[in-house]
DNA sequence: CGACAATGAATGAACATTCATTCAGTCGGT
DNA sequence: ACCGACTGAATGAATGTTCATTCATTGTCG
C-alpha cells in the first residue's frame, strides 16, 4: 500500500497547505488519539505515525521522542486551560462563584475530548516519576488557585473557619477528577458539566440535612 | 554465588520451613516494592525475582506472567479488604459512623504500606482496558456499598433527599481516593489516616457556614 | 540547481519467556 | 545404616520478539 498518493497524484497540494504547526498538530492529535485507544506503553511509534498520515521517521522531526509526545500534549492542554481559567475567573470575587466557575472549567475542557479526557485520567499517571513531575508544576498552581478560593470564602465568612483549607483543597479536586474519570470510564454518554453544579453544591452545602 | 547454602550447609531447613506459598508471597511483596519504585513497564521480570531471593525463572512457577503478578498483588489485598470490612462495619447501623468506618479503612489500609499505595493509585490505573476491569469487579462493589449507605441516610432523615445518591458516592470516593494519591506523592511523613474524619465531616457538614 | 521536508527500511537494544540442566531431598531395597 | 534411582523445584543462559530511533535516499519546492 502506498499511502498518501493511492490514487490521485496532485492531491499532495491539500496535505501541505500548511507547512509546519499543522503537521505537528496532527501528530500531537494522533497521538492522543492512540494513546488513549491502546495505552501509551502499547502504542508504537509507527501507529501514531499512521494514525496523523506520516511516516515513522517524520515524527522526530517534531518530537524529541516518544516521551515528548505525551508531555507535548499535557503541555498543549494547559496553555489552554490557564487561558480560558484567565478569562472565566476575571472580576468574579464571590468565592462559592469562583469554584462553580472552576468545577465548569475542569469538567467543561475534559468533557469536550475524551480522547483527552483518557489521557488527561490515565495516561498521564504512569508513573509516580511522572506524577511528581505532573504535581509539581501544574497541579501546584492549580491547587494554590483553589486553596487560595477558599481560604478567600473563610476570611470573608461565606466558609466555615474549622476546617483545613488544604484538606478542603484536595477533597474539591479530588471530587472534580473523579467525575472526570467516572465519566471517561462509563459506557453511558451524558455531558460532564452536568455533574458541575452538583460537586459544588455538595462541597458547600455537605449531605447532612441542613 | 551459590546462594542458599553460601556458609552452613544445613542451615537449608530453616529456609523451607514453609515449603510453597511462602516463596509466592516473597515473589509478590517484592513485585509490589519494585512496581513501586520503578512503575510496572520500567520493572523487568528478573528485578522482581533478584529482589525475592530467586531466579528469573522461578517467577513463571508461581505465576503466569508478568500482568499476571500485577492481577495478584490486587487480588489479594482486596480479599483482605473485603474481610476487614465486614468486619469494622457488622452492626454498625448509622449511616455516618457507617461512612467514617469506610474513610478509616480505605485509608488504613493504603496508608499502612507505602508500596502498596502506589501500586494502587497509580500502576493500576496503565491503561483504560486495566482500569475498566479493575472497576467492574472490586470498584462496583465498593460503589454499592457507599451508596447503600447514602441511601440509607437519605431515607432515615439524616441526609438531605435533594441529592443524587451516586453522584454523591463518586465525591465520596473521589475525595478519598485523592487523600491517598497526595499521601503517596507527598515527602511530608504524616499518617494517612488522620484525614479520615476531616473527609466524612466536609462531605456531611460542608464548607458553608452553617 | 540547491535546500530542506519527508520517507521507511535497517539497526540494535531491551526484555519477557523458555527449557535443558542442576541438585537437594526422599524412598525402597539391601 | 548405606546406596542408588528418582523427583521436581529452582536455575539462568539462550532465544526470539518487539519496537524506538536513525539515516541514506527520495521528492518537492522556490
Amino acid at each position: 500500500m502506498s499511502h498518501s498518493t493511492s490514487s490521485a497524484r496532485r492531491l499532495s497540494v491539500v496535505k501541505q497547505a500548511a507547512p509546519t504547526g499543522d503537521k505537528r498538530d496532527a501528530i500531537l492529535r494522533a497521538a492522543t488519539k492512540v494513546f488513549a485507544q491502546n495505552g501509551y506503553f502499547h502504542s508504537q511509534v509507527a501507529d501514531v505515525a499512521r494514525v496523523a498520515g506520516v511516516a515513522a521517521g517524520t515524527v522526530y522531526l517534531y518530537f524529541k521522542s516518544k516521551d515528548d509526545l505525551l508531555v507535548s500534549i499535557f503541555e498543549r492542554s494547559m496553555r489552554e486551560v490557564i487561558d480560558d481559567g484567565r478569562t472565566a475567573l476575571d472580576g468574579v470575587v464571590d468565592p462559592a462563584e469562583r469554584l462553580r466557575r472552576i468545577a465548569h472549567l475542569h469538567l467543561g475542557r475534559l468533557g469536550k475530548d475524551k480522547n483527552l479526557a483518557v489521557v488527561f485520567q490515565v495516561e498521564l499517571r504512569q508513573s509516580v516519576k511522572f506524577m511528581e513531575r505532573f504535581s509539581e508544576t501544574f497541579l501546584q498552581d492549580y491547587f494554590k488557585l483553589i486553596r487560595a478560593t477558599i481560604a478567600d470564602g473563610q476570611q470573608s465568612g461565606a466558609f466555615r473557619k474549622d476546617l483545613n483549607a488544604t484538606t478542603a483543597t484536595k477533597i474539591f479536586f479530588g471530587a472534580l477528577d473523579e467525575m472526570a474519570t467516572n465519566w471517561m470510564l462509563s459506557r453511558r454518554k451524558y455531558p460532564l458539566t452536568a455533574e458541575a453544579d452538583a460537586v459544588v453544591d455538595l462541597f458547600i452545602n455537605g449531605v447532612g440535612r441542613r
